[in-house]
DNA sequence: ATATAAATGTGATATAAATCACATATTATG
DNA sequence: CATAATATGTGATTTATATCACATTTATAT
């Protein structure tokens, strides 16, 4: 589908800065494409060929792992996904696959290269990106290899809250076993556990997977207890 | 100290491609300092007001975890140190201590912005650098949260023995107290997989600790299988 | 050099969480 | 719609690893 970048609304900071020629630009090097739910936006261990901009949507990032896939982090709209896997190898070290209905630019890699050499704004913005998330990331893995199951699982529920739906009460966006991996544990020991807070009366967790927090301060004091 | 970046044989790769007059700049905005085990040479929670490039030496990085300190990655120059702590928020996320003797080169984090401003292929080699550091992170921290300590540690060997120092001989850099917060296990445990590895005769390891490895292919079984 | 502190090795024990086992529910699919 | 496939919940058991305890060695400071 040819996209109209000039005038979206989506765009992200980064292109926000471009000038009008580099938007046109743009627009000629550039697709976007629906996912639904489950739908693979790139795939680990094949080329990456394309830089990938989620315009709208919810995905996760995932690798294979010595012992099964392993997810590394959630990405909602607006972001770069795999800047990184584009970037540093030829080829893909992760995936990314859609877990709400998504739509993705897909953008030439060249024309995102001479962005960056000839519009020192935007290589600023994207280098900010970048490093925005590692702190991110180094924060959640030393918290994940830190805390045991109570205090993993209690931060996990805290973000998805506090950051990725700014509400009490939203749909776990991941299943059981999903979640198992993410933060790495067995899906008997998750599911143990989310019984275990339900019984608490720290959450409430339907059929459907509607989860609601009924007890955020028990919650902040599980996740920092560990 | 004055530092000497025309002439310097230390240069980054993005430096290299700095055009002389920005070299100039570079040289009247940079500081060059010496620093020994164990010194700090950034430290979590304080302010990032310069960009820090590791000249020579091995450092450590490191953060504050719920049960204790964490470390995160070790850098061997010529290599940025934490450049995303330096980007992404005013105050530093981690530390960054010196292993072994060590020069390190601050930059004012003005001139380095203006060279990402102006310097397309500069900003080019920062973001490739970032990128490829994730991607090690990632891979790193994959396989540290699915494997078992024997494969944990087994792997943190082969990484010092393939990457680090080249060679199936060095000096363990971390003590074993701190190679348990490398790969988030006990002082204890880590004491007694390396009493077993070296009964098994799959290494040697010295009073002053000396590690030769003497079965890199058990090693690698181990590492592979968990 | 001697005292004091910090790091290490190793056995015994405790414990968090994995695994195994199986029932039940939910979701795909012909 | 029926049947298979997948995901989930929960008890019993096992296991990896933490914790505790203490001896010993190594580093640091006075």
């Amino acid at each position: 589908m040819k996209p109209d970048c000039k005038f979206c609304k989506m765009k992200s900071p980064a292109a926000e800065l471009l000038k009008p020629d580099e938007i046109d630009t743009l627009e000629q090097n550039c697709a976007q494409v629906k996912f639904s739910k489950g739908e693979t936006i790139f795939r680990e261990g094949t080329f990456a060929t394309n830089i990938v901009y989620l315009r709208a949507g919810l995905v996760k990032i995932h690798m294979k792992g010595p012992i099964g896939e392993k997810i590394l982090r959630l990405n909602k709209a607006p972001a770069y996904l795999g800047l990184p896997t584009t970037f540093g190898d030829r080829v893909n070290h992760y995936s990314a696959t859609a877990i709400t209905e998504s739509e993705v630019c897909f953008i030439s890699l060249d024309a995102f290269k001479n962005f960056i050499y000839s519009n020192g704004n935007f290589a600023y913005e994207i280098i900010m990106d970048l490093c925005r998330s590692e702190l991110a990331d180094f924060q959640r893995f030393t918290n994940l290899s830190q805390k045991q199951l109570p205090g993993r699982i209690a931060e996990l529920l805290l973000c998805f809250s506090n950051h990725l739906f700014k509400s009490n009460a939203f749909e776990l966006p991941l299943s059981i076993t999903e979640l198992a991996n993410f933060v790495s544990a067995s899906r008997e020991s998750v599911s143990r556990q989310f019984s275990e807070l339900s019984r608490l009366g720290i959450i409430e967790l339907t059929h459907d997977k509607k989860l609601t927090i009924l007890r955020k301060d028990m919650l902040d004091k599980i996740s920092t207890n560990g």
